[in-house]
DNA sequence: TATCTAATGACAGTTCACCCTCACTTTTCG
DNA sequence: CGAAAAGTGAGGGTGAACTGTCATTAGATA
C-alpha cells in the first residue's frame, strides 16, 4: 500500500502544479515568479526546484497523443486518411467532458503564449511525429524510420498544429467545430487541389 | 547614396552576426553570452542590444518562405499536390549554391538545438501557414482563414517539419535526397492509406 | 570650421531562474 | 522506542540577459 510519504509528495506536487497554472492564468507565465508560486503552494523555492527541475516542466501533463493514437487505430484501414483523421481526433475531444475541455483549452492556450513554452510545444510535436510514424508504419507494414512514413506523420501533426492556432485565434469556438472546419474543408481542398471531385 | 553612418552600421550589424553565428556553432547557443558575442564582434554589450533586442534575435534571417511559395505558384493548378510540393521543395533547395546549402543546414541545426530557438522556429511556423494559406486561398478562390485552407497549409508546414527533423537526425545526407525521401514516400503512404494505388 | 545629431562605450543596477549547503522535522522500519 | 532515511526551509550565491544613464566620439550639415 502507498505510505503516508507518497501521498503527501503527490499531493504537494499537485498543489504547486494546481497554483501554478492558475497563477499562470491569472497573470502570464513570464509574471509569474517561481517565488510567486512557491509562496501560493505553501513551500519553499527549494522544494518546488525539488519537484520540477525547471520552471516549465511545472506545464507538463498527461498527453493526448495516445488517446488520438488509440482512435487512429481504430479507423478501417483503407479509407479517406482525412476522413480517418477527422473521426479519430473528434471521438477523442467530443467525449471529453466539458470541465476538461476547458483545462485542454486553457492548456493549449498557455503552451502558445510563452516562447519557453512554445519550446516545450515543439518537443512535444517532435515526438508525436514520432509515436504517430510508429503508428502509420505498423498499420501500412513500413518502417517507422522511413522519411515518407514520417512526413505523413509530420502532415497530420501540421494539421493538429493549425487546430492549435486555431483555437488560440478563437476563443469562443468549441473545440468540435474547430476539428470539424478544418478536417472537412481540408478534404474539399485536397480535392480541390488534386483534381479530385470532393466526396461530399 | 548611402552616407557613410548607414554603411558602418549595416557593417556593425553584420560583423555582431557573423560572430554570434560562429561562436553558437562553435561552442553552442546555451553556451555562448552575449558578452562573448560583444566581444569577438569588437563591440560593447550595450551596442549588440541596441542592434538586437534580445539574444535570440541575432538568428533571425531571410525567409526561404517565399522562395518555396514562388516555386509553389509555378507549380500548374490541378496537379497531384504531393508532387507539386515536392517539386517546390526540390527546385528551392537544389538551385541553391552549395555553400548556402551548407549554411541553411547549419541553420537548421542552430533552430533546432535551443528551447528559446525552437521557440522561434515556432514563430516561424505559424508565419508560414498563415503565408502559405494565403497562396492556397488564392488558388483555390477560398478564404485565407477559411480553417480548411489553414489546415492544408498546416500539412504542408507539417511535413517540412518532419524534414527539418530529418535534416537534424541526418547531418550526411544532402538535402535534395532527404526531401525526395521524404516526399515520394509521402506519396506512397498516402496512397496506401486511402486505397489509392501508387503512381510508380 | 563650427555646430548639431546620432552612435558608442563604460558602468552600475535589476531581475530571475537555478544551485548548494546545512540544520531541522517527519516518516519509516527494525 | 530509536536509529536511519527522506523531505523541507532558510538563506546565501551565481550567472546572464536585459535596462538606464551619461559622457565621449564620429558623422552629417551649413
Amino acid at each position: 500500500m502507498t505510505g503516508l510519504r507518497e501521498r503527501k509528495k503527490a499531493q504537494t506536487r499537485a498543489a504547486i502544479q494546481r497554483h501554478a497554472l492558475r497563477l499562470f492564468r491569472k497573470q502570464g507565465y513570464e509574471n509569474t515568479t517561481v517565488q510567486q508560486i512557491a509562496a501560493a503552494a505553501d513551500v519553499s523555492e527549494s522544494t518546488f526546484f525539488r519537484y520540477f527541475p525547471t520552471k516549465e516542466d511545472v506545464v507538463l501533463w498527461d498527453e493526448f497523443d495516445t488517446l488520438i493514437l488509440e482512435r487512429l487505430r481504430e479507423q478501417p484501414p483503407g479509407g479517406d486518411p482525412i476522413q480517418g483523421l477527422h473521426a479519430a481526433l473528434r471521438a477523442t475531444f467530443t467525449e471529453l467532458p466539458p470541465a476538461e475541455q476547458k483545462q485542454l483549452r486553457e492548456r493549449i492556450d498557455l503552451l502558445l503564449s510563452a516562447p519557453p513554452l512554445r519550446a516545450l510545444l515543439m518537443d512535444e510535436l517532435e515526438r508525436a511525429i514520432g509515436v504517430l510514424a510508429q503508428a502509420l508504419a505498423e498499420r501500412l507494414d513500413r518502417d517507422a524510420n522511413d522519411p515518407g512514413v514520417r512526413a505523413a506523420a509530420g502532415a497530420v501533426i501540421g494539421v493538429w498544429l493549425s487546430v492549435l492556432f486555431a483555437i488560440k485565434d478563437n476563443p469562443k469556438t468549441d473545440l468540435g467545430s474547430l476539428i470539424d472546419d478544418a478536417l472537412v474543408g481540408l478534404d474539399i481542398g485536397v480535392g480541390q487541389l488534386s483534381g479530385r471531385r470532393s466526396k461530399r
